[in-house]
Formats: structure tokens, sequence, C-alpha cells
DNA sequence: AATCCAACGATTGTTAACAATCCATGTCAA
DNA sequence: TTGACATGGATTGTTAACAATCGTTGGATT
């Protein structure tokens, strides 16, 4: 039976571009501020200032795929990496499982979440749902500056895609979608849109099959010609089949097994 | 000047069919279990069982227009009500806190929500754009038990309707939103439904004329019709024109005065 | 050798005391 | 009488010690 935990760990380890981080040995260099983070802007959340600061570079770190689900965020450690109290990082943690993006387990801790195939369907739908409405309004109504805004984000993915700036790249192909619901100015989507980007960041390192990033290739940049040449039916039209290409990016089937399960498997032998 | 403030008490006061509860005076049993409350169900927080029971009672409490908006929510009081200790009681309203239903005002306290008029905004726009693809979607796609539910919701809307039982009607009347959503079998939506609906409620609490209830009439039950009939272009139409009319029922000019203000001056006269 | 059981260490959950802040009352001076 | 100012009470924010739980390690037993 060995042998099957063997193949999971090397499906694990190797089969994608690149891996994920071992889920138990997380350096804290994982939640180093990322250099471009800097468009992370307010999450609209009413704490003190240190709390947003932790909840982001968590945020951050689970978008970029830097943060495997099921790590395990200790308090201690996160005390130390941050330099605050242990009720600031308590509260952080809180406001991350509110989220979906960390759940807390009873006298356990807390991990970083690690959706199921159910939880992956239902962002999806919610996606698919909320996303193609979302541009069509923008095609239908929109500023030029907007453009400008939308235009230099994309600019800066071909720029990180050219270069070799991976997990970069990875935030900022999410990031796109958030921009979008910045773009209508409506601050109720943005929090949801964050939300369902992130988890869908997630979804894509449990259950992508290669190392493709999560929103290849143009059609971001399809994306927001449709919205310049205010086409609402092709920018809806345009949304949805992207949302159902990283979609299909995805096996279902075969979920990554649980990296912490893995590991305490394979650390034993 | 005291005129002024003593009008705007009285518009506070008088000028709707019934008023909210004076801010100051938060009696203890607004936050008493409803007694129809068993509908609530899980609120997909993964805290412990004391945690999710505050937020709910709070959660149904706004959702009842029980609690105005800009009520305090003291701590100590908060403890003596649920009979726990401080740090649930925290932790219950950091939750509350990162869904905009409450507002932490740093060394002030724990106030409800008191949306501003980009906020209600924000909230019908999202709502305008969710729901509607959402019973769209329904309306395509259903069992005929979801129907039964949705079906006995609304004949328990009718009996609170028809009984003088107003808060219960008043929170009835969001929660077909949310059923609507729970149909879908998507938590991720229902989440998200429920945020946006008890937003809702404190906005008409706030901004609403007279003391029409929210979902009036039997829109509802048209809502539902169309969704039978599996007819999604009618299901979509009805439901937009659905929250509309909510929407129309609200003055955005003339927001009626924060209620801690107004208690502040009036008090010291 | 394998399994079960017990004690240990580490981590999380909880409580209580302490510190800091804000609001209100009361006093004093103009 | 009105204004500013200081003081007191109450409430919130923070910290640290304590309690409880879990996973592991080690040993004894079959």
């Amino acid at each position: 039976m060995a042998w099957l935990f063997q193949s999971c760990g090397f499906m694990v380890a190797g089969h994608r571009a690149r891996p994920w981080r071992a889920a138990n040995a997380t350096g804290d260099q994982d939640l180093a501020p990322s250099k471009q983070a800097r468009h992370a802007q307010e999450t609209s959340f009413s704490s003190g200032p240190d709390e947003k600061l932790i909840v982001e570079r968590i945020y951050n770190a689970v978008m970029e795929q830097r943060l495997a689900p099921n790590t395990k965020l200790s308090e201690s450690r996160l005390c130390d990496i941050f330099g605050v109290g242990r009720m600031r990082v308590r509260r952080a943690l809180l406001l991350l499982s509110s989220q979906g993006i960390v759940e807390l387990k009873s006298n356990r801790g807390a991990f970083v979440a690690c959706p199921d195939q159910g939880e992956a369907n239902d962002v999806f739908e919610a996606r698919l749902l909320i996303e193609p409405p979302l541009v069509r309004q923008l095609a239908l109504s929109h500023s030029d500056d907007l453009l400008e805004l939308l235009s230099a984000h994309i600019a800066r993915e071909d720029a990180a895609r050219n270069g070799d700036a991976r997990t970069e790249m990875i935030r900022l192909s999410g990031e796109f979608h958030v921009r979008l619901a910045e773009a209508t100015g409506n601050r109720v989507l943005v929090r949801i849109l964050r939300e369902l980007v992130t988890r869908t960041s997630l979804i894509v390192g449990l259950f992508g099959i290669f190392g493709q990033s999560s929103c290849p290739d143009d059609e971001h940049m399809d994306i927001l010609k449709a919205i310049r040449e205010r086409d609402p039916v092709r920018a809806e039209q345009r949304v949805k089949s992207h949302l159902e290409h990283i979609r299909s990016g995805l096996s279902m089937d075969e979920r990554k097994g649980r990296p912490d399960d893995l590991f305490n498997v394979l650390g034993r032998d």
C-alpha cells in the first residue's frame, strides 16, 4: 500500500511545473510582504492596522499559491513572524476563517482551507453567476480612465509572464477579476469577488492538472477588448468561456491527496 | 436651533408605522431568541457553538429590525445577556463586523452598522446583479420538493402578515431571498445572499419612507410561479422589478438622522 | 514483533487582572 | 451664564498566566 502514497507524493511534488511547497515545512518567508502587493488597497475590514496587515499577507500568500492547502498556521509562529501578540493573530485567523480561506479546527489550530469537490463547484458556479453580468454592465457603461487601469494591469501580467515571476503572475491573473469588480465602483462586489478569486486560487492549486497558470493566454485581453468596444453580449460570453476554460483545467476526480495526510504518512517510513 | 433636533427626533420616533426602538434604550429582550428562528440552520461559520449562537441572534435581531442602526452593542451587556465570557462576545462582534452588520470603532465599542447612501446603492446594485441570474438558473433547473419549500415559506409569510407578527414578517420577507439561494444548493451563494439581505434590512430601516414591509404584496408568489412554470425570462424580470420596487420605497435624500447623534443632543437639554 | 496504555510536551482555549482610552460630570474663571 | 479645563467613572484594548486538549513518545504486555 505504500506505493499508493508514494505515487501521490510524487504527484504533489513533481507533476506540477512548480510544486506546492511542502505543507509541514512552511518557510517563514512565505508570508513575507510580496514586492508588488501595493495594489492590495483596503480590505474593507474596520479592524486595527495590524490585523489588516496580517490578513492581507496571508491573503496574498494564498493568492500566489505560496501557502498550500492544509498548511498549519501555528499561532506562535505567526506571532514571531509578524511581531505581534497572540490576540492579533487569533483575530486575523478568525477573520480569514469567516471568508473560507482558513479553517479553524477546535483544539487543533488553524489550517489553510482545503476545499473539497463540492466547495470547488460552488465557487465556480457562483463566479459563473456573478461575473458575466458584471462585465456586461461594465461594457454598457464605463469611463475611459477605467480602461487604462485594466490595460495597465494586463501589461503587468504580460511582464510577469515574460519574466520568470511565477507567483506574481498567478496573483495578477486572479486580481484581474477583482479589478473588474473594482471598475464597477461597488465595494460590496469587490469584497465578494476577492473572496471568490482567492478561494479559486486554492482550488486551482488542489485540482489543477498541470502547471498551467490560472488565467492563461490572452483571454483577459479579449474581455477587455469586448468591454472597450461596448459589446456587452460578447464580453459576457468571453468571461463565461474564460471561467469555463479555467474550470476545464481541473480534474475533480483525482484530487491531490491532503498534503498533511501525505506528509504524516511519508514522514514515518 | 433646538426645534430642529426636536423635529428630527419626532421623525425617528413617530413617522414610521412602528418606530425603531430608541437606540440608547436597547432592551435586552431585543436579543432574545425569536420564536420561529428554527430555520436559521448553520451559518457556515466554523467557530464554536457559542459564537454561532450570538452571531445568529444579533443577525436575526437586525434582520427583524429590532436593532436600529448605530445602536451600541456593549460588551458587558452582551456578556450578561448571553451568559458567556468577554472573549466570545468580542469574537462574535468581529465576525459581524467582517460582514458589514456591525461597525467596530476603536476604543469606542461596537455599533450596529449604519450604511450611508453609497453603501445602500452598492448593496442594491449587487443584489440586482446576482439575484436575477440566480432565479433564472432556478427556473431552468429545479426539483419539485424545492418548490414545496418555497411555497411553504410563502405560506408562513402570509400567516405572519395576516397575524400581527410584524417583526417575523419582516424577517421572513428577507429570508425568502436566502431561500432562493439555498434552492440552488450553493453554500457560497447562500452566504453572500444572507449578508446582502441582512444589510438590506438595515438600509430599509434607515431610508424606508413609510411603514411598508420590505417585500410587499404577492411579488414573492409571482417569482415562485415563474420558477414553477420554468419561465426563466419572466422569473428574472420579476425579481428585478421586485428589487426595484423595494428600492423605490426608499428616499435616499432624507436619511433619518443618526440615532446616537440625536440622543446625545436631545439628552442635554 | 505488534498493540495497547500512560505520561509528557506542545499547542490551543479561557480567564482575569492590568493599562489605556473616552465620555461625562463638576469646578473654576472670564 | 458661558466657556474651558481637570477629574472620575466606565468601557474597551492588551497582556500574561492558567486550564484543557491533542499528538507523540516511550514502555509494558500479550
